[in-house]
DNA sequence: TTACTTTTTGAACAGGCGTTCAGATATTGG
DNA sequence: CCAATATCTGAACGCCTGTTCAAAAAGTAA
């Protein structure tokens, strides 16, 4: 046997990168083998290299896909007021994180199996973002609006507290996604007054 | 070569949960071999079954072991002010999880490697802490000092933000310990008020 | 010294790992 | 229909995996 009949690289391609985002989130990067990622595919181990060169670079391209998805979808409008601004960045971080756990998990749990050079990419998108809560927030304090001893540590404190969501939502639970986007939003409203 | 000179298990013992400790931290369960942990130790892989029936114990017992430290540790005094109960427990938390921040790191991130029955262990745990401090919150809402829409996604809030210190705060940085902790109640205390 | 226990070695087991590649088959364009 | 290209298979490479165990050396107690 050789190629198989339907087989195309638009189809294959992003099947590759799906089975891999879902089983790299269920049992982490290390614990998935090359020829898992195939059987989830539906192919042979070796086809998977027409779409990676190794599995370091599959797991970077899932990561950095995730960090510039997230950084294209961050609007911030510096027209509205600092409280209308921070309190978009609460729905969307929430919104955003919560429709995509898998990538979610991976790109804070997988950090540690990137080169140095991968980490040190990912890592500069990730502080990109956290600037733009950090902006929202020095703006806030500069118009004498919010009370924050230190906007950094305001600001890994509120994105820690958001992204914890992440670890115990479920739809279908007792509150709904708006209901708990209201409630973080009072808690990180209060904490920054 | 047999039993070397000096070997004792009392020495050996703790010596291999210190390397599997260190070593799952660094590079994860998955990706840390037991040959690596033997040599860490310095030590061939066969010695290291004297001290594990096999590497999901391993584990398994440094994450309970972590996991009973931190609530034999975590004392509250219901006699107290709800208010000095929650600075307490902010301090409290923040300090024992920067002393320990290998375990904290496999605590969080280990649980998908762990069997059903093991996990279903570690989560109680997890658990009862949790309930330690929404037990201080609801006193606090009860006495009317708190206001909090609902406690136990308030709980998760805030163990999520005191926990993220450990992902970013190194000694020797810009701000001490004490001033971060300091901070940390400042948001804590805003946020429920 | 002797008998016994504790601890470690070193080799072996069966199987899995990431990666490569020649060759075979399907699709595409002329 | 034919030639060129895209895609996949199947086998192989050297190496690493968790675990087991007989044998050997070190420690202990009499």
């Amino acid at each position: 046997m050789a190629r198989t009949a339907g087989s195309h690289s638009e189809n294959t391609g992003p099947r590759v990168r799906e089975a891999a985002l879902k089983l790299f989130a269920r049992g982490g990067y290390a614990a998935v083998s090359m020829r898992a990622i195939a059987a989830e595919v539906g192919v042979q181990v070796g086809a998977l290299y027409n779409y990676t060169p190794d599995k370091q670079t599959l797991l970077f391209d899932l990561m950095e896909s995730h960090m510039t998805e997230l950084l294209a979808a961050a609007v911030d409008d510096a027209a509205l007021s600092p409280d209308a601004r921070l309190k978009a960045f609460v729905a969307f971080h929430i919104e955003f994180h919560h429709a995509r756990p898998d990538a979610v998990f991976i790109a804070y749990m997988e950090l540690r199996n990137l080169s140095p050079k991968n980490f040190a990419r990912i890592e500069a998108l990730r502080r990109t973002y956290e600037d733009g809560l950090e902006r929202i927030l020095r703006d806030g304090v500069a118009g004498g609006v919010f009370s924050v001893a230190d906007t950094k540590i305001a600001t890994l404190a509120i994105i820690a507290m958001l992204t914890g969501v992440n670890t115990w939502f479920r739809a279908g639970g007792r509150l709904s996604l708006e209901e708990i986007t209201a409630q973080y939003w009072d808690m990180v409203r209060r904490a920054v007054k």
